[in-house]
DNA sequence: ATACAACCTGAAGTTAACTTCAGGTCAAGG
DNA sequence: CCTTGACCTGAAGTTAACTTCAGGTTGTAT
């Protein structure tokens, strides 16, 4: 048995965003003791896992809570979490892929600055006479790095 | 020169969006022609290049008119720019690897719903008796992606 | 016994990132 | 010439996801 401390724990989260998403209706499993404080059972720490998953993957509330209902309807609802389950992936896949690029960005503009710094100036990057970044210097990066030449950086 | 519907298309944000951002000051390299329109040049896709990029990243609007600030100031803060993009990278590898387990686990949950979707009932996942999901069928999963037997679906 | 930390509720407040609105300017096509 | 669509501004409105507040109850350590 656990209380909304221990879960708020276990979420990383404060106990009252534990609170909000209850009446948001992502906990509708939770039973209460005689004074109406929230108890938690081990059956109930599956769904908890389930709801950090969503909510980190950027999933709404909203719609998380469609999910968990579907969860307490029973075995009809399979298909429907399935598709759920299935969409989010691919959602999901298609984000991780984008950051990839922005994170592959931000590195060739951290080698952008780096090399700046060195010179003093960020300059050395503009085509001559303008203040335009030089399309080559990020191919020129790109070349570097897979030669291999950029490890200390 | 671009207008402000250009600039939009290429960002994929709608223009008042643009103007939004515009007014954050994310953009304060925009110049304006006689009767008072935004006017973009190939030097401001740079910038509009590297805000995108920090939008989907996640950065907060805010940091990133503190970043394009610093790119107006000159030189003098090749460094701070270094550091800020060094600390978001950081912190990019650090969610692009969050985000990565919570793919893990929407894929064994898929399974999961998969192989009771074959069996008609979520209860082949329980333990005996009860309705709490066995640890061990994780690790079946697991087992089973390692072995390569589930490439069908 | 009593204090106090952890819990409760309903409701109001906050913040970020937009979006919408009201009202106005202007350049180009028919 | 005049209509229309793209642009402009300042300000108000919206939404999601919390957070804070006011006021109240309770289990446990001193």
């Amino acid at each position: 048995m656990y209380k909304i401390s221990d879960i708020a724990d276990k979420m990383d989260v404060s106990v009252d965003t534990v609170r909000y998403y209850d009446r948001e209706g992502l906990m509708p499993f939770v039973e209460r003791d005689k004074s109406g404080r929230r108890v938690f059972t081990d059956h109930d720490l599956n769904f908890i896992e389930v709801i950090q998953c969503m909510k980190q993957a950027g999933i709404p509330v909203k719609e998380i809570a469609t999910f968990i209902d579907w969860c307490m309807t029973g075995d009809e609802t399979l298909e429907q979490r399935y598709d759920f389950l299935a969409d989010h992936e691919q959602q999901l896949e298609t984000k991780i892929q984008q950051l990839e690029d922005n994170l592959a960005f931000l590195r060739w503009k951290k080698w952008y600055y780096q090399t700046a710094m060195e010179a003093g100036t960020e300059e050395i990057h503009f085509l001559e006479g303008t203040n335009v970044v030089d399309p080559n210097e990020r191919k020129r990066y790109e070349q570097l790095l897979a030669d291999g030449q950029l490890e200390s950086k």
